[in-house]
RNA sequence: GGCGCCAUAGCCAAGCGGUAAGGCACGGGUUUGCAAAACCCUGAUCGGCGGUUCGAAUCCGCCUGGCGCCUCCA
């Protein structure tokens, strides 16, 4: 079916792909834990899976894609006290802004979003038989994994146990049988949301959560599990050694795939830094897809730089290919496809091709869609009839929606309350240029510029565009 | 201290042994009533020093400068 290979974090090398089931992929991507709102690296990952999943759905695979939400733990605790209300008010509507922001991005849905606290059975079913094959241990209403009682131990991460024990910075619980064992339940201290269990009241530690959705709703083990990768070490790690223990089988995973980190001024961007923009921000200004574009211009497991400059950079270059995707505006004329343009078209198909199939490598595919916009540009400005380049252009049009890039016109072009005057002005304008009156059509060009709209004169007519700042 | 990663034109960024993709910006030009958009032209020997090779940005060593993980994090 294919011929596509995918580096997997843990051989550290590109591997060709082959999943479990022929013509399937399970794939599991580590989602957030609402308790802020969602910046620009959660945005990254969110595109980059996208486009991991549209490619692979777009090379014939049916793709079931999990995506949790990890909507218990300390930070929303602490986070739902400061502000008065329950946890559960504060995941909930950050939840749903998430949804509606991944929309915004032109993210597809995932098959499914599974939740920690809506999982506690499965969790709690396999702490239990971690505990039955004596890779956990209960204590005081919390249960430990056991890491040297799984050899594999830092498989992903490479790292050796003892390198951790000596490097080991965590507190020590003496309650612990070894300072490197992790807290799979935490017994819940007064106030805090609970649910009951075998060892008593208390809430799912970190890593199980995914251990146990994963295995869930994709049946065991799985071929591409998915995050940023700051999630390796621990929580990765930790859930191979729960998954593999519990399962009995291995690898937990196939391909172990993780994105690049967004940096922003030398250093990663991230929740704890106070470095970072939130996707909103982006979205408001209507920069959701030279966001994406940005990103697809990048190799995923590259840190990606981030900036302001860069942002704009790709909203340029979006419009570029906006302007080669735009259907002609006259509708199409009787003309043959233009040999050139086809012959190009299909050297772009296999380049994207090539270039995806070689794990994701999205910079060279969208380097070919650039190509193939400019010959568009460069043909309608040669004259040639739109059924000429037609060919051309829906192509163009195809593998950009391969990527998730959508290049109809900039939202908001025709959008606002103060639309109709506008037209009206630039209709006037256009009679003002038919009479030659240039010094008065100037004039309300430049003062709707002032006013961050800029027109566009062209044969058919005159364009007007919000500027995007 | 342990484990990794990176350093390519003004900025972003491909490249994985055979002689530097692509995007943005700058400058020149075509087009335009003038603009805008679009198109054309113009720019780098790849952090430094050695080594391997017929041949290296690509492999090895050393150096310098960044970054990530080892603690919550996409």
């Amino acid at each position: 079916m294919s011929s596509i290979v995918v580096y997997n974090t843990q051989s550290r090398r590109k591997e060709p792909f082959v999943t479990i089931e022929p013509g399937k992929v399970r794939m599991y991507v580590c989602g957030v834990t609402p308790y802020d709102s969602a910046h620009i690296g959660h945005g990254m990952s969110l595109i980059v899976f996208d486009v991991i999943r549209r490619y692979l759905t777009h090379r014939g695979y049916e793709v079931r894609h999990i995506q949790n939400f990890t909507d218990i733990d300390d930070k929303i605790i602490n986070r739902a006290n400061q502000e008065g209300i329950a946890a559960d008010d504060l995941t909930e509507g950050l939840i749903s802004a998430w949804h509606e922001e991944s929309a915004a991005l032109n993210v597809l849905p995932a098959t499914a979003y599974p939740r920690a606290t809506r999982e506690i059975g499965p969790i709690i079913e396999m702490i239990e038989g971690l505990i039955a094959s004596g890779h956990a241990y209960p204590v005081d209403g919390d249960v430990y994994f056991r890491v040297r009682a799984f050899p594999g131990y830092g498989k992903l991460s490479n790292r050796n146990v003892d390198d951790l024990r000596a490097g080991a910075r965590i507190e020590v619980d003496e309650r612990k049988d070894d300072p490197l064992d992790f807290a799979l339940w935490k017994a819940a201290k007064p106030g805090e949301p609970s649910w009951p269990s075998p060892w008593g009241a208390g809430r799912p530690g970190w890593h199980i959560e995914c251990s146990a959705m994963s295995s869930t709703y994709l049946d065991g083990q799985v071929d591409i599990h998915g995050g940023g990768g700051d999630l390796i070490f621990p929580h990765h790690e930790n859930e191979i050694a729960q998954s593999e223990a519990y399962l009995g089988a291995e690898p937990f995973a196939r391909y172990w795939v993780h994105n690049g980190l967004v940096r922003s001024g030398g250093e990663k961007m991230s929740k704890s830094l106070g470095n970072f923009v939130r996707i909103n921000a982006i979205l408001e200004r209507g920069l959701g897809p030279a966001f994406r574009l940005m990103i697809l211009q990048s190799q995923y497991r590259v840190p990606l730089t981030y900036s302001e400059d860069g942002l704009l950079a790709a909203e340029r270059g979006l419009d570029r290919l906006r302007t080669a995707a735009a259907p002609a505006a006259a509708g199409l004329d009787e003309a043959p496809p233009d040999a050139g343009l086809c012959q190009l078209a299909s050297t772009v198909d296999h380049r994207f091709h090539e270039a995806m199939d070689d794990d994701f490598t999205a910079p060279v595919a969208v380097a070919a869609l650039f190509d193939l916009g400019t010959a568009i540009n460069r043909a309608r400005g040669e004259g040639k009839a739109a059924a000429a380049i037609e060919p051309a252009r829906l192509k163009l049009v195809e593998l950009a929606e391969v990527l998730g890039l959508d290049l109809t016109p900039a939202a908001g072009v025709a959008g606002g309350g103060d639309a109709p005057f506008i037209d009206l002005l630039v209709r006037v304008r256009s009679e003002l240029r038919t009479a030659k009156q240039w010094q008065l059509s100037d004039l309300i060009r430049d003062e709707l510029s002032n006013l961050e709209i800029e027109l566009e004169d062209t044969p058919a007519g005159s364009n007007w565009t919000r500027r995007t700042t």
